[in-house]
DNA sequence: CCAAAAGTGTTTAGGGTACACCCATGT
DNA sequence: ACATGGGTGTACCCTAAACACTTTTGG
């Protein structure tokens, strides 16, 4: 109640940070690329990939570069996940982060583009500790992944463009924390129309050898459940 | 580990706004509480009920506190959507605003308490043209409340403490647009042993009465699927 | 007695789950 | 030949969906 015709040259301004979840597939278990914090406070400790929004830029936009900055990659599948506004989160200056997770396909990112940063590829179990409340958003990042993959077909946007069946198998496993049975898992991703059966076998993980598969564009754009709930 | 820090001195800082969508049930269908903007630019146009973040609170503490200036209610089940910022969406001075909607109980709601803003309910599906990016808020926040609806027993937040069955179905029914089948739709209520069935009965709605109900607060508690995919 | 809404049970079909064996190949 | 991982089919169960009649009571 205390302002009666409140006129925006009286209101504060805030800092407003973007920091980037990054995961990646090695094609056994979900990865998080993290970087050293380059500056204070808390230099030299892991971090999520962050930058402030510039002024001309939207927060998508601002996302954008700065994923791109660190891997060089453009045109990658991301998606807001929350603003983190505790007054005291930063210790320097009050910063709202809003935190985006992305999903990459680890072999197109190029190492080189980065070395400032010192950026390493950690596996979702062994996440070490982060500056501010990073391990949260990692936290709520996984848990937004996991719902989201249970009701739509994101997870591809971590595989190559060819990949075989066992390695969606590996990836759905090692997001989910739980192993699913074989025949059940190819019959549903199967029936789903979504994958299309190479010619080329994969062979070095085994000696039979297993098919690549192709996404089939056409039907993933559609959102539907076309992958079942998968029962989780 | 922290040391006299610098402050991020060069970085640009904005003005960050929030805003929430509101929603009610009125016993037959869901309902939007806008108010008047009361300030240029776009004043007396309908609008989100919104405000600015202030120095020392949260982004959660800004939205209690704006919802509780609108509606006189406090601890009300509310999320954050999303936020929204383009450079361009607020033509006076670049702001990035923080979406939350809100689920209230439409009786607890007392009309008294925000005459400045002369608010009024509005269908959902009869939403007028709202300030900036409202229209888009409030579609955004229509669709995550289904999604969430679907898992989750969310939509009891919107009703009163004792409700009938009939009024649980013509809720979802609102929501999701659609008939829902009587004797499934009981039948799936039922079995989720959410609802406890009370001895009174609501008698305004026909002349046989329907049994009020009460949530099983115990139950309400564990996020699982307790209401199944309800097959949306 | 009639209108209006509330309450209830059965059948069917589809999808999820559990489960075990053969196949292809490099060593 | 054998070890390793890849690929496939069947039976059961549970849940969702379709569907219609009886009950209550105010007018």
């Amino acid at each position: 109640m205390k302002k009666s015709a409140p006129r925006y040259t009286h209101e504060h301004r805030y800092l407003v940070a973007i920091d980037c979840i990054i995961f990646g597939f090695d094609g056994s278990e979900i990865r998080l690329l993290l970087v050293h914090r380059g500056f204070e406070p808390e230099k030299g400790k892991w971090s999520l990939m962050g930058g402030f929004l510039q002024p001309k830029e939207s927060l998508e936009d601002a996302a954008n570069r700065i994923l791109q900055q660190l891997t060089g990659l453009k045109g990658v599948y991301m998606e807001q996940l929350s603003v983190f506004s505790d007054p005291r989160r930063d210790p320097v200056e009050r910063t709202l982060s809003v935190a985006f997770y992305a999903l990459i396909d680890i072999h197109r990112y190029e190492k080189q583009l980065s070395e400032n940063f010192h950026p390493e590829w950690f596996s979702l179990n062994e996440v070490p500790a982060l500056v501010f409340d990073h391990n949260h958003m990692v936290e709520l990042a996984r848990q937004k992944l996991m719902q989201r993959a249970s009701s739509e077909p994101v997870l591809f946007e971590l595989l190559p463009d060819r990949f075989t069946l066992p390695q969606v198998q590996a990836l759905y496993e090692s997001l989910y924390g739980r192993k699913f049975d074989k025949r059940n898992f190819s019959r549903k991703m199967l029936s789903s129309s979504l994958l299309i059966r190479q010619k080329e076998k994969e062979r070095t993980q085994s000696k039979k050898g297993a098919y690549f598969h192709t996404l089939n564009r056409r039907n993933h754009d559609r959102t539907q459940r076309i992958i079942p709930p998968l029962t989780l």
